[in-house]
DNA sequence: AAATATAGTTAACAGTGTTAATATTAAAAA
DNA sequence: TTTTTAATATTAACACTGTTAACTATATTT
């Protein structure tokens, strides 16, 4: 059946290109500006086609949320070279970090907006969350390697990577946001054209040093 | 001048009632499906009467992220009564975590969404963000208690502070979004029944007890 | 060639924030 | 007291939003 396979690839080649011009959308405008509208005009098809394609605007968004885990795992593949776990864990961070800066609507989409990981609750019965896991898990294998050569001995392995995931997600969500700036702006007390995020990381790591 | 300070009274009543009937619904729905019409409907006038009080809805939702740190504010009273400033630290993050977990909607307004911030950039020039530096503030006064008594010795008062409020907010975003509760349920190496948030807070404090 | 399934469309519903123009009411001036 | 003026509230409308029902055109199968 060549004409059905044909068939089927294009419809699959449509679906990509809504998912295309929602993500160029979504990149330039952010989440509510991304309107089904403006993705069907962008794709020369009438909104209601969209609808054929996908459920409702959150499974785009999800669908988009899944990107966003791909591309932060094509990040986390450099530290594959790093070998020494302590070195790994604190290169672990600034991926994040930057990962979060570069990409600060994906961030949002992916840590910080409710509505992909409800979409995720309500129609993804069979637990297929994959790339989002395979992040954390990632991170509990450098915490139980840097466990292995002498760090965090003494603590609980989901615990601590838990404790590591929410300050580096707390910081990110503090600068996205804005909170981190205006600290910057308005505590006299703190030196001027200081990289806050950067300070407040650094300061992380000593803090990780010390419990060696 | 009896009459215009009636006047003006009445003025002020109307702005609050507004305010209360927007902090109902935002209560109840959340932000999305508080709308100016809703609000408007609950006081029983029009829709367009609201604008004559508040500039936008974004206005509308500064106060009442206003009305939330002042509600965190009283909250945190309860730590004046803990000397001891370890003990009074530890305090301070149960307290945090209680206040997301009883409001999860304020939490939201005041540390996650943008919306009242970016308000607070646009509109409020004169720079009279008060309550929110003062919650900022007695956190690093308690660390520079901690200090004083022996603790944290070697970091930086602002750095330090910085971390755990970034842990606190991580730990509280990743609760609230659903991300803990997710993880808890996916990886089957943790026990059931397990309250992920009080461990991952339990192991920060015993982490904060090694850095002494 | 007729029946059927697929793909895409138009029109509409029920909302949203927001603004301009208008009406109503109360205070101030004549 | 009547007229003017200022403040307050309303109606109607604009330009959007996500989403669905009903309809049409196309292509495949019988």
């Amino acid at each position: 059946m060549g004409i059905k396979e044909r068939k089927e690839k294009h419809k699959e080649d449509l679906r990509q290109r809504i998912l295309d011009a929602a993500k160029e959308l979504f990149l330039k405008d952010g989440y509510d500006a991304t309107s089904i509208r403006k993705i069907a005009e962008k794709i020369e098809f009438s909104p209601t086609t969209i609808y054929l394609y996908y459920k409702d605007k959150t499974d785009i968004m999800y669908a988009l949320h899944q990107e966003g885990f791909k591309l932060l795992g094509t990040q986390f593949l450099v530290l594959q070279h790093v070998h020494e776990p302590f070195e790994r864990l604190k290169a672990m961070g600034r991926v994040y970090m930057s990962f979060a800066l570069s990409n600060p609507d994906f961030y949002e989409l992916m840590f910080i907006m409710k509505e992909p990981i409800e979409f995720v609750k309500n129609h993804c019965h069979d637990e297929e969350w994959e790339e989002g896991e395979q992040a954390f898990t990632a991170l509990i294998n450098t915490v139980e390697h840097c466990k292995a050569a002498g760090y965090f001995v003494q603590f609980d392995t989901t615990t601590f990577a838990l404790n590591i995931w929410s300050l580096m997600h707390g910081l990110c969500g503090l600068k996205l946001q804005g909170h981190l700036d205006h600290m910057a702006s308005t505590k006299i007390s703190l030196p001027d054209n200081v990289n806050l995020m950067e300070q407040t990381f650094d300061g992380f790591i000593s803090m990780l040093e010390k419990l060696k």
